[in-house]
DNA sequence: TCGCAGATGCAACTCGTATGCAAGAAGTTC
DNA sequence: GAACTTCTTGCATACGAGTTGCATCTGCGA
């Protein structure tokens, strides 16, 4: 496991070798998510990139993150309903508790069996972990 | 399998039951409900109504279907980056193709394993349908 | 070092949804 | 069936998340 710094570079290369510019935005964005475990919606991450850079406007921060997106170093989450968050790296599950917001990260493969079943009755591929699952965590589950 | 007017005659009395008021707003929102199979939102929802009662405001809807869902007649889903859909009866789970936005109901035991699993690992109870599994359709599966 | 495609800041906008308020109607009580 | 209470409605107005048009600026390949 690296660096969060070095993860942020690796991202840079990545991002030049499809041709694509390399900004102090940009930058810096993929620094705060390189550095973070967080789950991060666009104004927090303007947020902590204004530390370093006072003058960047959310707007800027949405097509950073969009473009960043395409170049596939990026993705988004929903986490219910609230803002999209956002994270580089490893892709996992959300469940996502519906009476505290509770965010529980499950491995991607919690879906793997799921995943097989759609494709086999229905032909559809699951794109898994861009939206949450929504239910009750333990503290909160129904007691019927 | 009964038809659309029975099914929102037995909503009237199932909400007259809890003690809450029914008003011809209210009522025409069953109808549409329950005289459709598709996925409505609250926009066309109000187009709807308004055939018969061409002054309701779409605030009033989002209100009614605020309520309807408190009483547990209605439920809303999300079938991705679209507004919120409305529903009454047979609970099922969509998956939405990422190209074409194709939206494919299926039995919603299709997540009872999955269920499980989150409830034995996680303590985590699932509440199943209301986002929506997104990914692609056979005709927008990824070629690799 | 120059030139230009692409990135930025800003303001203003869209879209879905929520809310405060005054007026109106459902349903209970007598 | 009139009075009364409480919930519902219409309307305007606001909200939060995300987008867009435009003029200016900047990364970076030539």
């Amino acid at each position: 496991m690296d660096r969060a710094p070095e993860r942020a570079d690796r991202f840079v290369d990545e991002i030049r070798g499809r041709g694509a510019r390399i900004t102090p935005v940009r930058r810096a964005v993929l620094n705060v998510l390189a550095e973070t475990h967080e789950h991060l919606n666009a104004e927090e991450i303007a947020g902590l990139v204004q530390a370093d850079h006072p003058d960047v406007h959310v707007s800027t921060i949405y097509r950073n993150l969009d473009a960043l997106e395409q170049l596939g170093v990026v993705e988004h989450t929903h986490l219910g309903h609230q803002p999209a968050v956002y994270h580089v790296g490893e892709h996992h599950q959300h469940l996502v508790c519906e009476v505290c917001g509770r965010v529980i990260d499950v491995p991607i493969t919690i879906l793997d069996q799921l995943a097989d079943t759609t494709r086999a009755h229905y032909g559809f591929v699951l794109h898994p972990g861009h939206f949450a699952l929504m239910g009750r965590c333990a503290e909160h589950a129904p007691s019927a």
